[in-house]
Parts: structure tokens; sequence; C-alpha cells
DNA sequence: GCATTGAAGGACAAAGAAAGTCAAAGACTA
DNA sequence: TAGTCTTTGACTTTCTTTGTCCTTCAATGC
């Protein structure tokens, strides 16, 4: 399993016991895993993100920390996922957010696959890049608001 | 025997165990067989289509992989759904079989809400009629063939 | 108080590890 | 022989890992 997954359910598992907040020692957990203080931000900064319902706060020097806050109706977290969806979105960036809400069981396997095959690059083929990510925006936007419904 | 048909027999080999997913590293594979990666890349194109009853997903970057989905039940009602949408569809047609399929009770409310959100209409104003046929056929296959696994 | 020092975390870039794309060349087949 | 199917390889894009240097903070000693 790759380092970064193992560092990201190691932090999901923390949450475990109902807690909306989970605090964390960065060199520490990268001392347990074997891996090297930055990769904890990497795996903060692309998978605990604002958009998947997670909020960081951290302080450096002695004692420092960082804080994860896990937001609290997965609806909401949804909701606010759609608010950040503009107009436009690329597939790499709509995949990051599927794969996103499904590692964080907002949205079942199913429907994550099926959103999955609906952004993907290859159905748009032959249209323009930039009304394919209209396109997917929309669609995106409606799948998850089915979704919720 | 030609290097594609090898290519595909392994990987339904590997489906043996009763497995629908198949997950490989390309380079790998390529490298057992002795082919060039991209030829990995032909044999799924060509032969591991929705209409033959598979959903491909990949990642790339270290720790890549390419998973293989297989319908489970390749004869039912949904695949010869699939199979007879060919590549365009319009709206309301589409709409129909989504509608006809939920009251049979073949996929949930949800999964038909999800589907008929997708398939809509507006979601493709601006590009031209049969572009947008063809889009939306790509993706009805593709939902379908998400839901029934 | 104030300067120093060590203990955190942050930012960023470079290297590495996969997979994807595409077009050209070759092989087959009707 | 035209047209399709395969094979190959060069180039691109994406994601992950690693390391180095920077900033912030608290404690300590004067």
């Amino acid at each position: 399993m790759k380092m970064s997954d193992m560092i990201a359910d190691m932090i999901l598992d923390m949450f475990d016991d109902g807690e909306s907040t989970v605090q964390i020692q960065r060199n520490d957990l990268a001392n347990q895993l074997g891996c090297v203080p930055s990769q904890i931000n990497y795996v903060i900064t692309s998978r605990f993100t604002p958009e998947a319902g997670y909020r960081i706060e951290s302080r450096r020097g002695g004692g420092g920390y960082i804080l994860i806050t896990r937001a609290e109706s997965k609806d909401s977290v949804i909701m606010s996922l759609i608010n950040s969806i503009g107009n436009s979105i690329d597939e790499r960036t709509a995949k990051a957010h599927i794969i996103n809400c499904n590692y964080q069981k907002l949205i079942s396997d199913k429907a994550a696959n099926m959103m999955l095959a609906v952004i993907g690059e290859s159905n748009f083929r032959g249209i323009p890049k930039e009304a394919a990510n209209q396109i997917r925006a929309k669609q995106l936007k409606l799948m998850l608001l089915a979704y919720i419904n």
C-alpha cells in the first residue's frame, strides 16, 4: 500500500471514536510510519481539503501540532462542495473531488463509480476542452445534488 | 498467437477466481509479456469496452494502476440495453430508458435521478446536437455499467 | 526584559514512478 | 490493393516521494 494512503488511513482512524477533531504531531507521525515529515503535508493538502470537509490549523515551535477538524454533516459537506465548483472543471479536479468524497465515505462506491464514469475525458473526445469542462461541471453538480436528495 | 490476444487472455485469466475486478500494473504486465506498455492500452481500449461489459479506472504516478471491472451479470436486461444504445442517443429516448429501468426496479430511484440529471439537454447547451447525443450515449452506457457492478 | 537556541511545522523544488496519447510503420484480410 | 487491425516508440501528464531551506514559537540564560 502506498505511503500516502497509509498516512490518510491513519488519520481517518483517529477520528473513529466520534470525535470531530484530531491532533497530530507531524514529526511523530512521520516517524511512526517511516516517512519524511513533509509527506504528511502532502497528504493533508491533497486529501484533507476544505472541499472534502476538513479544516486545518497548526502551530510551529516547541509543542507544535497540526489540528484537523472534520465537518459535522455529510450533506452539508457535499452542499459546500457543490458550491465550490464553478461553472467549469477539468477531469483531474473532478476526479480528485469524487475520489475524496468516496474516501471520506460521503458517497457510496457505486455512486462514485457512476460519477467517475460520467466525468471521464474520453466521453468528451472531439469537443473543445472548455466546453467539456463546462458540461462536466454542470453534470457533476447535478449528480451530487441528486445524490443527497 | 498474436500479442494482443495474449494480453487479453492474460487479463481474462486473472478474473478466474470469481472476482469482478482485476488490478494491473501496466509496466509489469508489459514486461512479463514482452511488449511495450502502450500495447496494454491498445488491448484495453479495443477489447475491454463498455459494450463487452467492462469499465476501466486508472491512476498515474507512484503506485499507479489500471483497474478493470467486469459486469457481473453479463446477460442481464441492463447489458442488452447497453448494447442496444449505439453511439448516439437523444434526451427523450435516454430518459425513457432510464424511467423504464427504474419502473422495472432494475435501478434505484437515486440512481435514476442521477442519470436523469446527467443526460438532460440543458447540460449540453451550446454544443451541436449530434455531438451531445454521442456524449450522452457514452455516459449513459458507462453509468449503467457502473451501476450494475 | 532581551537575546539565544532548539524544537517544531511550512514551502517548494527536484527526482522518481507510473500511466496516457498519438502518430507512424507493419501485418492481415476482404 | 484498400482498408483495418497491431505493434512500436517517443513524448506528455499526473501523482508521489524526498530533501533542503525557511519561519515561528517557547524556553532558557543573562
